[in-house]
DNA sequence: TGAAAGTTGCTTAGCACTGAGATACTTTGT
DNA sequence: ACAAAGTATCTCAGTGCTAAGCAACTTTCA
């Protein structure tokens, strides 16, 4: 009944008595699960020849509207990287054949990135595999604790700022 | 009431309501506030001309013994990266002059990596206020509310094969 | 209407990580 | 005692990100 972070908590606990490390409960083990999730799901994405910021931004397409597509100013929001990330991304999968950047008809600044039929039977192909991958990862825990955990999880993200956007 | 994670959901239900997306509330989730708080900690590691990668080596010395000291291996297990990664980062801290490499007396491959007295002062001037950048980042949760969700990611890590090691 | 401020997407340099592989040493099993 | 297997650390090429800055365009407001 005992993982990496209680190990941790202790050590504090020895060599430094004086601090609260108790933020570390939390904080530890959310950064230690998302490395050991994000490897899991990195995993399944190679079998199909993606990587995880690939996947993100089809995916991001794919459920955005009817249309499958958004200018990379709504991917960079969704996806929290910077411009120049959403850019190199997108030459990525422009080259690949799976996104195409056409200029926007309103704003002549702006680009409309749209998923190709490539790109849309590649992301449908990895969907459900992608699912079943995260619903095994969560398998450890019953429905009603994922509720809660999932509940606890907006709490947070919703005190930090995070909004539907 | 609602993140950006419900918004997500949302969107699949409407492109593809075949799909259960339902392990994304908690894994999307999860995702968001690693990569937010990730964010947030950076900011205060900068004040103090560190990264992330800099402090999770000093700290993890810091807590391991009373020495202060590690080998390589140790390291990696503890912060979940490749011996790559660790040998760079035992670089630019040597370089730096907050960690020594010294030969193992029992084991002709090993290293023994040892916090100086500078690296010694710098992560005790670091840790406090390291500390009070967690706390505020759990401010919008309750000292219950942060028990149960610490102990769901225990479970969770748990079930993912995470030891004390 | 025109200047200032803001927005959008792209470019580039620098950085830190991964993954594969090399080297040196230790442990295991016969 | 010795070969085979295992372990510890380092090297290096490739990759993807950030941060800063730029150019083009749009919005705001006096």
């Amino acid at each position: 009944m005992a993982d990496h972070v209680d190990l941790v908590l202790e050590q504090w606990g020895e060599q430094r008595p004086d601090l609260d490390a108790s933020p570390m409960a939390v904080l530890g083990r959310l950064k230690r699960l998302a490395q050991l999730v994000d490897a899991e799901l990195r995993r399944n994405f190679a079998r199909h020849d993606l990587d995880s910021a690939s996947f993100d931004v089809l995916a991001t397409l794919r459920r955005s509207n009817a249309e499958h597509s958004l200018t990379p100013a709504g991917l960079m929001r969704s996806s929290m990287v910077t411009s120049g990330a959403i850019t190199q991304r997108l030459d990525r999968l422009e080259a690949r054949g799976l996104v195409t950047r056409a200029p926007s008809e309103t704003d002549g600044r702006g680009v409309q990135v749209t998923l190709t039929d490539d790109g849309l039977r590649l992301i449908d192909a990895v969907l459900p595999t992608h699912l079943e991958t995260e619903q095994s990862l969560l398998a450890g825990l019953s429905k009603a604790e994922r509720e809660q955990l999932a509940d606890s999880l907006r709490t947070l993200l919703e005190s930090l700022g995070d909004k539907r956007d």
